[in-house]
DNA sequence: GACTTGACTACACGATCGTGTAGTAGTTTG
DNA sequence: CAAACTACTACACGATCGTGTAGTCAAGTC
């Protein structure tokens, strides 16, 4: 994806072609034509070097956690910080994040599990820092969640704050302001047990 | 929705199909055919009364948004909460909201006026609170966001916690954690302020 | 009682989809 | 040099999609 598309092999460029137009239009919004056009080869040779759609979204399901897993072993790397990574937030990963989220409401399972191995992350971290919910591991859960929402939103959340968030600047801000979401508490310990009372 | 299907007249039995299918399957994903059997009537019939696909979908726009705004009047007026609304996690709305969540993933423009307005009303309420975000409206758009978010992955967080969320009980354990993720503040002010800085 | 109207069905249309088949050009291998 | 293999294209197939057309049937209207 970083790289020129031009030094990339055919079936490389139909990868990421996939990717990028699963990401944007859904796995069934993106046709087998339209991933080979935008690859710059034919439809026959998406079926030579992938067999069908549902290998092909296999395989871009593979190199997606694989290159997502990657990113995120070098970011702890560089610069370790709270463990609430913003790995999530790396423009390098946002066609990826794109595409997986959109594989997941298909149903795939590779992209399933990468979520779960997420909300272990988060379950993980939780403990390591001495937070205590009561219900640690939907407080993970909802956290994972909540760390994939603004890419399913891109387009309103853009809309809503005046300026796109699939630019770097954009793409900045909106993850300070998750940042202050985790930051300033919006409701006190007893305003959450009055409303689980309520709730019966 | 709420009332037995048998009672209902073809066309409103239609939309409620729709609304059903277009937020399981997604928009491309549910065909007029698979809506008709699911409506218990013809295909032709469907285009009858509603003329399109794209007609259809403008009318289950107009009335979730409809039906959103009436429940949440209901839900305001019968005990008034924080503001940080249950609305979103009431199971009448699900149905509702996984539509939506499609629609505006569709690009619609009708479910994201409704998206706008529910940051509109995220901002308002954060300062009759006393809320006070570097980025107030960033902050809303985050908020409004995450709100949504546990619908779009409600496979997923089913999954990870071990129940589905679509049932009372696993809806009331998410929605739970949900709050305790607004109540227990992660990250110290110093530490969103240096996440800042490093992102140069 | 003829006429209109609206709910509803059956069926056919062109377009597009994923997929299958056949074949070409270039490289490798024996 | 011939055989084999790989990358690649062109084209045709059945299925499914949204849509269009014609017609049935019952309830009202004059």
């Amino acid at each position: 994806m970083e790289r020129s598309a031009e030094d990339l092999t055919a079936r490389a460029r139909i990868r990421d072609a996939a990717i990028r137009l699963f990401g944007e239009q859904g796995i069934e919004g993106a046709s087998i034509r339209d991933i080979a056009a935008a690859a710059g080869v034919s439809s026959g040779l998406v079926r030579h070097h992938f067999g069908s759609k549902e290998s092909l979204r296999a395989a871009c399901d593979r190199y997606a956690k694989d290159r997502m897993l990657q990113i995120g072993a070098e970011l702890t790397r560089d610069h370790d910080l709270t463990g609430l990574d913003p790995l999530a937030l790396h423009p390098l990963a946002f066609p990826l994040q794109l595409y997986l989220v959109r594989s997941m409401m298909d149903g795939s399972e590779t992209a399933t599990a990468l979520f779960l191995e997420g909300v272990d992350a988060v379950e993980d971290w939780t403990k390591s820092f001495g937070i205590d919910p009561k219900d640690r591991r939907g407080y993970a859960a909802a956290l994972a969640a909540i760390k994939l929402s603004v890419f399913v939103f891109r387009d309103q959340v853009s809309k809503a704050i005046g300026e796109d968030i699939t630019t770097l600047e954009g793409y900045n801000r909106i993850g300070q302001a998750l940042m202050e979401v985790f930051t300033i508490p919006l409701l006190t310990q007893e305003q959450t047990d009055t409303m689980r009372n309520q709730e019966k």
